[in-house]
DNA sequence: GCTATTAAATGGAACGTTCCAACAAATCAA
DNA sequence: TTGATTTGTTGGAACGTTCCATTTAATAGC
């Protein structure tokens, strides 16, 4: 029971009378043993409870077999189901993907990077948290160590980006949205310091003057990209003179948020007012009314991120192309037409 | 940018001009270096851009100040929160804890566990895979090292469990629906080959029997874990002669399945038939109708699983005791009373 | 029978750290 | 002055692997 000193390969060679070389090259698979040594070995490794070593091992060979995956925020599902995408080609190619959680602090993503890059990782999926500065990854890009970032990138960074078409998306879903008459529209939730909150904010922007829809007529609300940040946001909207009667949230978590307020103010979301999101979590098509969202395939973003990174550790560079996702809208039944315009269509 | 050779503390030694021990000691914050020493030192390691070995470092000192954390399912909301809890406790320790996903497979999980041992973690909080057997954590605890499981508990194993009151839960939210006058009553989700299964059945028994409920009246049909599993509970309990009228969940995903199941068909959740949950992840308060469900305080279990953990490492010993948390029924919108039954209470 | 060739196994030198015992220099006690 | 103590610093031996160069044993070619 109590801990007694642990096995080595020596302990090994001494129960197969063998060698520690002889060990070493069974544990590698090593093809030059011949079988019946091969298996004397194995028995012994099994009599005495050895485990590996990896460190000692990674002090001679360049290269371990885990990656790091730091996430910005694990109860996000979104998050979730990503690293789930991740986990299965990672896992064929017998690597062994370790999550770490910053909760969205980049003094916790400092000490989450620092930790994993001494333990020796091959490899880093990052998704940053806010607030990341721009100097905070130099370190391990001079050290030569794959990077590859998703769903966020930062200002001036060279580091690859997996992302959907953000700017595409929301153009969509605002087009979406005019389309059934909206002609005063929102965009709720998100922050300034996101590139990805520009890039949607700018789709919803472009949809918006190419489809005749006035910019006094537009309203943006700034907000935490939760629940809580909805609630926040609608309310806000509504106490304006002239409230919007459709909004583009940042993201699923708002909108949700959004159709709860709602609700607790007595108006019907889709009926009332129209809302869509953006990621399309499972949840979306739970929700009464399932919500309309714009779909990024978030396990396959994953799984996209998770080859570019196996790509890159074997042509041993640092360098890649970023990779832009597909989305589409998905539309469902929570947004109806505007009730208070008059039946014809636009202007 | 190419990946030159690693500096190592030789590297900094020289750079400094001193000798690897000191830099060792700096490295340490140690006491004994004349501070205008280790501030050279320490530039000296800015400088190189110097990464930490920590395999290395192992391969000396006894322990790592890694652990490692298995979860069965990452995209279930209640195991994301009782990661962060965990995380809480173990960053103010100076723990960094590496998560790994087993999606409910043995077979991965096995080789996840075996990758954190050669790692050399200092211990392991697992939520065990279903179909884990018996011996899988035998070679863990010969190997000494600490574990703690959560939420679930093997058939013989003498690892200590942090888990949520099962049998109370279960009990108390049977008989909140017995209270509303419901006679027939089901227990949905969740199959035979868990512990937790027959922990949260035997409550809803001995409720049902305490309570004047004949075991003629009570249903139990097994199934997924899941939204899916719950729809297709619901189905097989309408297609009974005499159905339930309220059915206690395994967790809030089979609830949320029943909740749906239940529209499809123009039933409405709470009136035509009640609905409990286990767990009470966030969703369940913003579900329509709020699902009443019974809270385990996820991230308190986390919390908790954490603490123990420190305790086993620091009195280096495998043994703790159970920690069983205390629950209670969170009574929301989605259990009216049986409408079917007469208005006189009880028989 | 002898040398080449192949197959199987091995010893020893790394790898980057920690830690102990030892040392040098300065301070103190006598 | 000598010896003891304190303060800072240092070399060297581990730690558990891998891998190269080498040895030994067995087989083939002539």
């Amino acid at each position: 029971m109590a801990s007694r000193p642990k096995a080595t390969i020596l302990d090994i060679a001494r129960e197969a009378g063998v060698s520690k070389s002889t060990v070493s090259l069974v544990l590698q698979g090593s093809g030059l043993i011949r079988p019946e040594t091969a298996l004397k070995v194995r028995k012994a490794i099994e009599d005495v409870g050895y485990v590996y070593n990896r460190g000692a091992a990674n002090l001679r060979k360049a290269h371990s077999n885990v990656i790091g995956m730091v996430i910005n925020d694990l109860t996000n599902p979104f998050f979730a189901e990503m690293a789930v995408g991740m986990e299965r080609v990672f896992q064929s190619a017998g690597i062994v993907p370790f999550i770490a959680n910053t909760a969205e602090n980049p003094v916790r993503q400092e000490e989450v990077l620092k930790s994993l890059m001494e333990q020796g990782v091959a490899g880093l999926i990052v998704s940053p948290a806010r607030g990341t500065t721009p100097g905070a990854f130099r370190r391990i890009e001079t050290a030569g160590l794959p990077i590859v970032f998703t769903m966020r990138r930062l200002p001036e960074s060279r580091i690859p980006v997996i992302a959907p078409d953000n700017h595409r998306g929301a153009w969509l879903a605002t087009a979406h949205l005019i389309g059934k008459g909206h002609r005063r529209l929102a965009f709720f939730g998100g922050s300034s310091d996101l590139v990805v909150y520009h890039e949607r904010l700018g789709g919803f922007r472009e949809a918006c003057e190419g489809l005749g829809i006035a910019k006094r007529d537009t309203l943006v609300v700034e907000g935490e990209t939760s629940r809580k940040g909805g609630i926040a946001c609608l309310e806000t909207a509504l106490a304006m003179a002239e409230p919007p009667t459709a909004a583009l949230c940042f993201n699923d978590a708002v909108a949700f948020g959004v159709m709860l307020a709602l609700r607790k103010r007595g108006l019907e979301p889709g009926a009332d007012f129209a809302v869509v999101g953006f990621d399309d979590v499972i949840e979306a098509q739970h929700y009464m009314p399932a919500l309309t969202s714009v779909a990024v395939d978030s396990a396959g973003l994953g799984e996209r991120a998770a080859h570019v990174m196996l790509k890159m550790i074997q042509s041993r560079t640092t360098r890649a192309e970023d990779h832009i996702g597909a989305v589409n809208l998905v539309v469902r039944d929570s947004c109806g037409p505007d009730r208070r315009a008059g039946m014809g269509d636009a202007a």
